[in-house]
Formats: structure tokens, sequence, C-alpha cells
DNA sequence: TTCTGTGAACTGATTCACAGCG
DNA sequence: CGCTGTGAATCAGTTCACAGAA
């Protein structure tokens, strides 16, 4: 019943507001205002004005926002309310960190299935925060997506092996695939495809030492 | 003795470029095309021509671009002629594999320290694919990025010391951080910072996955 | 009075379309 | 001719500034 018209920009900074969000319902903050939210979450009041209207009506005038409510609206628009499945494909040592990564279930995230090529490391237990999961062969890959009901895939693969991964995850019907190797997926209209890249972050923050080295240190900060 | 007016956005795009560009150099390609290198990089020629030409008049007209003379100058403006010096700030899970990884010494940085607060890992020696390094004691940040001339500080701390641990690197004389941990940091004017949050990545997987089972699988694909 | 929600103005980035070099 | 480099047009996102709800 209501618009679909969510910025880009926004949908990237909404995680951002509830965290901070979660934040002040932990310091017993009943209600934020536009400038508190923002000092948090290190934007301008404005910015968040702009970006909670797109998602309604949810503030006060005169008071704030409720904490309470505008968590359970983001949740909701995130699609996290119900847990989200996700898959890591490759156990090897990204993987590996992955798995014992406590943040994902904390932030509506549950590893449900990892896979791997390696046939030593093929049925040895894993424990993650959630439980205690086997690692699968890389064959049985479409298999175990469909029957652990895998919505999210998390790709840590050897970058030769990513692409065709990706289109056997697509193929098996996940339709979400966050890319940890450094190569650019090509996907069908559809999927989306998040590309996490430390190189490419480092090489950025290496511009900006290059930058302020040359015409004196006074210089850029922060990304986006 | 040039510009210094590259915007924000093109500066995040070099880094495929340069990573296109060397897949072109193995392929024993001598020119590459505003079409060609476009294609490779999953954008438009147009956004092509217009990043390379903020860097200076790099392409013949009638032919396309030296693909080892844009290497040579992309590298240059990243500032990754001579090798970047970075350091792990955490031994842990993500530490490690960060320390495991090749995909860094193969993009023009080397970790040239690692740091924890654990006594038992401390002294510790890690293979890096760059040769061995012992860790270093958490007392001893200030000497250890002085001595080892870090330059870049990669944090994969917990949470809850990080932006002490960002405070004590920006008093050491690091200008340049990547943060893992799920934080917002607060840095002084000058300072880089990128931040990395897979949660926030899955999350806005997660809000795309909402939006196509809403009305109807056709939707949205990558990211930026 | 306080603070939200939002048009309007502005800023920055992308795309278009073509002049002009090799 | 083919392709780059670039102004001009367009588009998207941010900031401003204020009307109006509580």
């Amino acid at each position: 019943m209501e618009r679909q018209s969510v910025p880009q920009t926004t949908i990237q900074r909404l995680p951002a507001y509830l965290r901070c969000l979660l934040q002040a319902q932990e310091q017993r903050m009943p209600v934020v205002n536009s400038v508190e939210l923002a000092e948090m979450c290190g934007t301008n009041a404005a910015q968040v004005r702009k970006d909670l209207s797109y998602l309604g009506e949810l503030g006060t005038r005169g008071i704030g926002y409720d904490v309470k409510a505008l968590i359970a609206h983001i949740s909701s628009v995130l699609g996290i309310t119900e847990r989200r499945r996700a898959a890591v494909i490759g156990y090897g040592r990204f993987g590996g960190a992955l798995l014992g990564y406590s943040g994902f279930a904390e932030r509506g995230f549950e590893i449900v299935a990892v896979v791997d090529a390696d046939p030593a490391k093929v049925g040895t237990l894993v424990q993650t925060p959630s439980g205690e999961i086997a690692v699968s062969a890389i064959d049985d890959l479409e298999r175990v997506m469909q029957e652990a009901g895998v919505e999210i895939a998390i790709l840590a693969t050897p970058a030769s092996v990513t692409q065709g991964m990706a289109d056997r995850l697509v193929a098996a019907g996940v339709r979400a695939i966050l890319n940890l190797a450094p190569v650019r997926l090509v996907v069908p209209e559809g999927i989306a495809v998040r590309q996490v890249c430390l190189s490419t972050d480092l090489q950025v923050l290496s511009f900006h030492l290059a930058q302020n080295a040359q015409h004196g240190p006074q210089g850029a900060d922060e990304q986006e």
C-alpha cells in the first residue's frame, strides 16, 4: 500500500539507524529526535528526517521518534523481522572467520549451511554462534541450498571459481549474494549482489594518503 | 601540479579499472578502448572516459588507452607505486584470515605488523604471503607502528575497544584506517577511514529480498 | 513552543552527443 | 574514420528553510 521508491542511499543508511536505535534502547531512551539520532550515527538532522520520511510518517511533531516503534519499522523495511537464512560458500580462512562471527546472529541472520570443495573438509562439524553445522560438498550445492532454505549466499571462494559458484547459486534459487572474492560477478536481473573488496578499500585509503602527502596535511575524512 | 578534484565516486572506481587493466595485460592486449574497458568492469563507455579524463589526457584518439601506461598512471594516482605498509590490529578470527590473504600483496600492500591484547598470542610467529612476522603486544602499539612505518591500520578488534584503538593509532601517526568492527569511528579531520560491515551489507541484501517478495520477482541488481 | 515532514534550491554525478585529434 | 575528451543536459541525493501538527 505504500511507496517503493526509497532511494538507494537511504537504504544503505538504514542499518546504521537501526544500530543507533538499538543503542538508544539499551540506554533506556524511549524517544529520540532527529538531532540526537543524527549525532549518534554521524549524519545531520535533515538527512535523518528525510530518510525516515521515505518510510512513512514515523515521528511525532514536537516530540521525536519512538525508539521501539522505529526499530520495529526499520526492521520490517529491511525484511529482518524473521531471521534470514544464509550460507557460507568456501570454508577457508575467511569462510571460517565468518562462521565464528557472532555479529550476524545479533543482526537478524543465521548461517544454516557451509559448503566446500575439499573432500577432507566435507563432513567436518563447525561450531557457530547459533549451533553446530556440518560442511557439505560442493557437488550437493543445489540440494543443500534448497533443503536448508538459503536466501542469501556469502561467497568466500577463490576468485577463479567464484563466477561459476554464483551461476549455480542463482540456478538453485538463491536471489541475494554477498561476494567476498575480488571479482565482479555477472548475474541475471533481479538478483541482488553486494561486493566486499578489502583491497579496493585499501587502495582508496592509499589514494587519500597520496593526496595529503602532496599538498599539506589537511584532508579527506570518512568514506561514502 | 595538476588538479585535485577527482570526484569521490571516480576514486572508488579506480581500483576496478586497475584490476581490469591487469587482466587485459595478462591477455596480451596492448591497448583497450573505453567500450572494452567498460565491458570488463561493468560500467559504460562514457563513464570510463569521463573518469579517466579526470586523471589527465591518457588516451589516444582513434586508438584507445595504452594498457601498460594506464596501469602505471592509475597506480601512481592511487599511491601504490611503492608498496604501502599496513598493520592488522587484533589477531582473532578475522585478523588471522587477513594475514593469510595473498590478495593484499598482489595489490600493493604489505602487512608489516600484527598486534593483539592477549598475552598468550604475543610473540607468536605468523606466516604471511610476504614473510613471517611476530605478534606484538597492544601496549607497544605506538612503538610498533612507528618502527614498522605503518601507514594504514586494519582494525579487526572487538567492537567495544575499537574506538580506543583508533584514537591511539591516530595519536601514533597513522593517517588511514580500515575498520572491520561494526562501530562508527570518530576521527580528527584529515584521517581517512573506511568502514567495512558485513552485517550492513547483508541487511541491504535482505531489503532487496523483501522488496522482490512483495511485488513480483522483478528487481534490483548490483550495488553502488 | 518544539520538532517533524516536505517542497524548493542546490550540489554532485551520470549520461548524452558531438567537436576535433590522430 | 574511430575514438577520445568534454561541454551541456539530465538525474539523484543533500541541504535549506519553513509550514504546520502535537
